[in-house]
DNA sequence: GCAATACTTAGCTATATGACTAACCAACTT
DNA sequence: AAGTTGGTTAGTCATATAGCTAAGTATTGC
């Protein structure tokens, strides 16, 4: 039962792995172009690129020796997706939750 | 440099924990009732429980012997917030993208 | 008050993750 | 053809994560 959510929230949860998104959302650019700014060794932040593509956040194109990467939209529309559902579901039951919640924290007042 | 997203990425990344967000969207439950779905041990399911709370996602009260456990919107509501500018600043771009990727996929062609 | 219920704490294990260095290959450049 | 640039592979290490069992605490029901 290895969502696709679950490999897409994984590669979401790091902050180097955002800075990429962010990078690559204004833009497709190279692997040395995204190393750039980050201050960890060129492979550690390979294997960053690479969790990306796996997930399909990512694809990327090598022409001669260099590669260059751009943001896939299809992941990202799905999680926003998930959690706007959730939101949906949540939030059509707002009034209740808070009178059932505010009502335990009345009743446990000791 | 330890984001409020990091934590709530890395809670979502596993589908148990997106389990009970999805059972908590419709309605508060105790410990029990959300760990009875779930075929694993009590402790193991309590510590996702905390990453929940921790996270900030899941509020809990206890009444006596009995936990309830209710969801709070707003860190959900964030995630979703930094989705949605991710997903504008790219469709923004998309055309241009597009073009360059095929670009270099056709310029690749050996 | 004794037993069952509903968690809670403590402590262990295995695998996954994120970081590093060192060495390597494959284009360009000169 | 020799060096430099851009990326890749291989291998190590430390910490984090997800699971378990066993045993403990605190209510509630009888």
């Amino acid at each position: 039962m290895t969502n696709q959510l679950d490999t897409f929230f994984g590669a979401m949860s790091d902050p180097t792995r955002r800075a990429v998104i962010e990078r690559l959302a204004s833009g497709p650019a190279s692997v040395s172009e995204l190393h750039a700014p980050h201050s960890m060794a060129l492979p550690t932040f390979m294997r960053h690129l690479k969790v990306l593509e796996d997930t399909g956040i990512v694809r990327s194109v090598k022409k001669g020796r260099v590669r260059t990467c751009h943001i896939e939209a299809a992941p990202l529309i799905e999680a926003q997706g998930w959690l706007a559902w959730q939101r949906e579901i949540w939030e059509s039951r707002l009034d209740r939750l808070d009178a059932l919640a505010r009502h335990i924290v009345e009743t446990e007042k000791e």
